[in-house]
RNA sequence: AAUAUAAAUGGUCUUAUCGCCUGUUUAUUCAGGAGGAAAGUCCGGGCAACAAAGGGCACCACACUUCCUAACAGGAAGGGUCACGUAAAAAUGAUACAGAAAGUGCAACAGAAAGUAUACCGCAUCCUUUUUGGGGUGUAAGGGUGAAAUGGUGAGGUAAGAGCUUACCGCCUCCAUAGUGAUAUGGAGGGCACUGCAAACCUUGUGGGUUGAAAGGCCAAAUAAACUCUGCUUAUCCUAAUUUUUUUUAGGUUGAAGGAUUGCCCGUCUUAUUUUUUCGUUAAGGAAAGAGCAGAGAGGGUAGGCUGAUAAAAAUCAUAAGCAAUUUUGAUUUUAGAUAAAUGAUAAGAGUCUCUUUGAGAUACAGAACCCGGCUUAUAAGUUUAUAUUUACU
RNA sequence: GGUCGCGUGGCCGAGCGGCUAGGCAGAGGUCUGCAAAACCUUUUACAGCGGUUCGAAUCCGCUCGCGACCU
């Protein structure tokens, strides 16, 4: 990260285990049921109301199937992603007033490949508009 | 030599940082982590559950021979046929290659006729007519139609012709020889009878029980043995002991039963219940409560873990048998196991190839989901082989 | 993971081996003062590749796309 220089990365934790996705269907079907969302192309994100009790939020990464037809391609967008959740999700470890909701949902909407950077900068925006979120 | 097409081969590597999954450890330690097709799901098998007396019909699949294999619609070797090719061959390529002499059906248009054959133009001859012509008989060589026309060529024969006769070829039947066999070669006879289509119905032979790991097995968690209404029940029989009998006790036995739900749980068959209070002098009997069961109503909880599941028809190397597919023997090795789904991102460099060569560009197809064997399809550069074209040289 | 079905003009939809019906839509015309309706004329198709057959939308194989079911 190395537009963020005040921030020290590795302070924070980086990893993305198990623990942090989101697994279960009812609480899937919850999320898009009666979450909010924001969106920023490529990407569109879902979030719940409520906090979350835990420190971070757990989150769900799709890729339509009917976007992108090959296995390979789906695999990479995924992997990009969580890659790039992985990085940004120190946003929720700040000090300071912030919004953690329970669940999150990352849809890639778009239709074609886009470039790493695209991507990072479109989640890196879409986490701080909910970080934010409370303290308007 | 270049270009194009096809086939075969081929399927890049290293380091650093931050991560992911599995196993392991005292330890964030160490080890391992996509393919030739993991794809399509087109075949075959393992494995599992369920079913099953035997036989037939139906349905589905397959179909030259021999071999390989756990098995196959796969593979190997061979045979036939067709194509290409040639003087003739060889080589090469293709091949769903049983039966059309069991039966049924179909063969548009054209054509005389498309199978119990037949005659438009013809040919020959006879009759008739002034002639053109008309009619009868014989014939099927030639013409014409068609995808396909009832053996082909030469000679004889004839009014003209015709397997009418004959030679060769083809076809059919039988025999002999060679070969494990498909089949091949040779001989004898028949005298031409037998159009095509079975990826039309069908016949013959062979094989097939059904369903698929979301199968199957085990274990937990949670709520509720909740609530409302209605009905029924508070047992039966046998044996033994006791007793005049009723009864009592012990043991056994019989009977009866589901429901909601996408699934599971809220019930068990090693079986629940078989009591209490009260009215009544007592008994018989009545009432209430509780309990159990059934029916109806209205509801609640959960969406999980382990196993199956990765040591096998395994891989590599050698060895022996075989033309080969493949098999035998020996040695070595352990080589993904996730569960909405890990195997990644970033940076630097190397390799290979291309070009306009200080440099720039390219680096395919594609992602395990129980496991194997095949088939099919996709696939960059390079390498090899074949074919075609062009150019240059000898 | 497994099992089925479908693909015919711009749209719907028939077609059991022999010239791909029909309707709607589009274009032009007739009718009308102008339109609508009606009538006449006309344009555009068998998902792709290979095989069987004299001949394939139809039969067979492979590929592509779409949809459904089990769950």
């Amino acid at each position: 990260m190395a537009d963020d220089p005040g921030l020290p990365v590795s302070t924070f934790a980086q990893t993305f285990s198990k623990q942090e996705r989101l697994i279960s269907k009812k609480a899937i079907s919850l999320l898009f049921k009666e979450g909010r969302s924001f969106f920023k192309y490529p990407y569109k994100l879902l979030f719940s109301v409520t906090s979350a009790e835990a420190q971070l939020p757990k989150v769900l990464i799709s890729i339509s199937k009917k976007n992108f037809k090959k296995a390979v391609d789906r695999n990479k967008l995924k992997r990009q992603t969580r890659e790039i959740y992985r990085k940004n999700k120190f946003l929720f470890q700040q000090e300071g007033e912030k919004f953690v909701p329970e669940h999150i949902g990352l849809i890639y909407v778009g239709k074609e490949k886009e470039d790493f950077s695209v991507m990072e900068k479109s989640i890196s925006k879409l986490l701080k508009m909910v970080v934010e979120k409370s303290t308007k």
